[in-house]
RNA sequence: GUCCCCGUCGUCUAGAGGCCCAGGACGCUGGCCUUUCAAGCCGGUAACACGGGUUCGAAUCCCGUCGGGGACACCA
């Protein structure tokens, strides 16, 4: 039996959890969840100028509002800690020194302006810039501040390993450069902090999106140079905007995860519908976290990247709307409720019997609250055209006999109140919409919503008689 | 420009040589149901990028073309 295996989420805490983070998250974490493995968070923290303690926070919140945990990492600590890169600064400088002792890496002491100049000239030229053509062994280097450079091996080779999702990808050594391993100030880059530590924390599978296929190269060869097994790798197809370019926090506002948490979208429909963006399990749509726990295998990830479909995610909430348990999404119900202002106190029926009457007709929670509206305002503002095609003259002795019965009745529920509609229509020998119609402009404003006796109920008994009492008052 | 990856309906995808004149889902759309709107049910729309091979047979394998995306920082 193969070792348990041990996968991360290595997160830049710049910003917002991103989606595409949040899928590779999900994705490494359902893995690791299957094969009864370790799930690690790391803080790749490196980026001075954008990393913040307030984004590291949003990432952690987001992770679990997501319902993702992990078993290590910020937080929960673990034995391979610190996880968090900005505390691991010693680390990266004893292994930069062992590697520069054994000519692995060199000192390099060209400025930023004149590598900048360089590359410009070179530009130009339509030649490909070589650092270690330029940066390697430099004898007139004054004694400045140097960054640490990784130095290629001498001589032809190939770089390759086999992705998990994408196969056997590999690339000539003269394809590759020196590269930065430690900034001058000690902090190390990418491609140097994250073999380190995935080293380190000895991960065995390294999960992360495509975008960084290229940067797997570098790294193997400081694996190689360490003389340590490098990890499998698996990458991940990217999930692109409306307009086919990569998701980015920049120019996509949808990439921000907890922009749909505010939006009444629920975790499981968004994990649901991540989930599914480049992976499938036959025709499976609507997928619950035991049944993706159960079938998610990188071998069904796909390697073509996909587009966001904001339609599709509506879809997938609405399905857990229709499948969840009405007081559960009630209670998620009541904070969208306040944010509209209006007056839910604790313990109030009414969210409950709304998620009944609206779940089927509303796509998000925010949109669900506002389309309540009409139950908790005082008064309607009728829509003009509704009123002037139900509100008549011919709806008036018809809308004056329900106001009758209504105010008689002594139990306001759905059933009788759906009972009175039926024998006003009856007793005049019209169809039931001849007097629902009416009656649903008079109370909701417009000629859409739940069944009459719902919406009556809810509405309640005493502004119900006052809103048709103002429909018939204002009928010649 | 160099390198890497990818290419099935508008979108997400099934498809691992014959089960596919290509299936599901979203969207759009026709109908049914119906007191409205939804939901639900039934139906429709629409794709194997192109060209060469290999094979008795290709969406599936190979090559080329075209197209898309990604990476080329003292960001991650």
């Amino acid at each position: 039996m193969a070792k348990a295996p041990r996968l991360r989420f290595a997160p830049s805490p710049t910003g917002y959890l991103h989606i595409g983070g949040a899928r590779t998250a999900l994705f490494n974490w359902l893995y690791a969840r299957r094969h009864q493995g370790t799930f690690i968070l790391r803080m790749e923290d490196t980026d001075q100028a954008r990393s913040t303690p307030e984004s590291v926070q949003t990432i952690l919140d987001g992770l679990r509002w997501l319902g993702i945990d992990w078993d290590e990492g910020p937080g929960v600590g673990g034995d391979f800690g610190p996880y968090n890169q900005m505390a691991r600064l010693g680390i990266y400088k004893e292994y930069a020194e062992r590697l520069i002792a054994e000519g692995k890496a060199y000192r390099c002491y060209c400025t930023r302006e004149e590598l900048d100049a360089r590359r410009a000239e070179y530009e130009k030229q339509k030649r490909q810039y070589k650092y270690e053509g330029t940066c390697r062994d430099r004898q007139d280097a004054p004694d400045r501040p140097a960054v640490i450079r990784f130095r290629m091996p001498d001589g032809e080779g190939q770089a390759s390993f086999t992705d998990r999702v994408l196969g056997k990808i590999t690339k000539e050594w003269s394809d590759l450069d020196d590269w930065v391993m430690l900034r001058a100030d000690g902090i190390p880059l990418y491609n140097y902090g994250c073999v380190l530590d995935d080293h380190l924390m000895e991960i065995t599978l390294v999960g992360r999106g495509q975008e960084h296929v290229n940067s797997t190269f570098p790294q193997l060869m400081l694996y190689r140079a360490l003389g340590w097994e490098p990890p499998e790798f698996a990458h991940f197809p990217l999930i692109l905007g409306p307009d086919r370019e990569k998701l980015s926090k920049r120019k996509h506002p949808e990439a921000d995860v907890m922009l749909h948490a505010r939006n009444g979208i629920l975790p499981e429909a968004l994990n649901n519908f991540v989930v599914r963006l480049g992976w499938s399990h036959g025709d499976d749509e609507v997928i619950t976290r035991a049944q993706m726990l159960e079938w998610f295998d990188f071998a069904q990830v796909g390697s073509t990247s996909g587009v966001w479909n904001p339609e599709k995610l509506l879809w997938v909430n609405q399905q857990y709307f229709k499948s969840m348990a009405p007081e559960a999404l009630a209670a998620l119900l009541v904070p969208f409720l306040r944010e509209k202002g209006f007056t839910v106190p604790d313990g109030d029926p009414r969210p409950e019997k709304l998620v009944k009457a609206l779940r089927e007709r509303a796509r998000t929670l925010s949109e669900m609250a506002e389309t309540a509206r009409y139950f908790f305002s005082s008064g309607v503002t009728l829509d003009e055209k509704a009123a002037a095609k139900h509100l008549t003259a011919d709806s008036k002795p018809l809308l004056q006999r329900v106001r009758t019965l209504a105010g008689e009745l002594a139990a306001w529920t759905p059933e009788p109140l759906e009972h009175i509609v039926k024998q006003v229509s009856e007793e005049s020998s019209v169809g039931m919409g001849k007097v629902a119609q009416p009656v649903r402009v008079a109370v909701t404003g417009g000629t859409a919503s739940p069944g009459i006796g719902e919406t009556l109920e809810l509405i309640g008994r005493d502004e119900t008689l006052r809103r048709l009492d103002a429909a018939i008052g204002r009928i010649p």
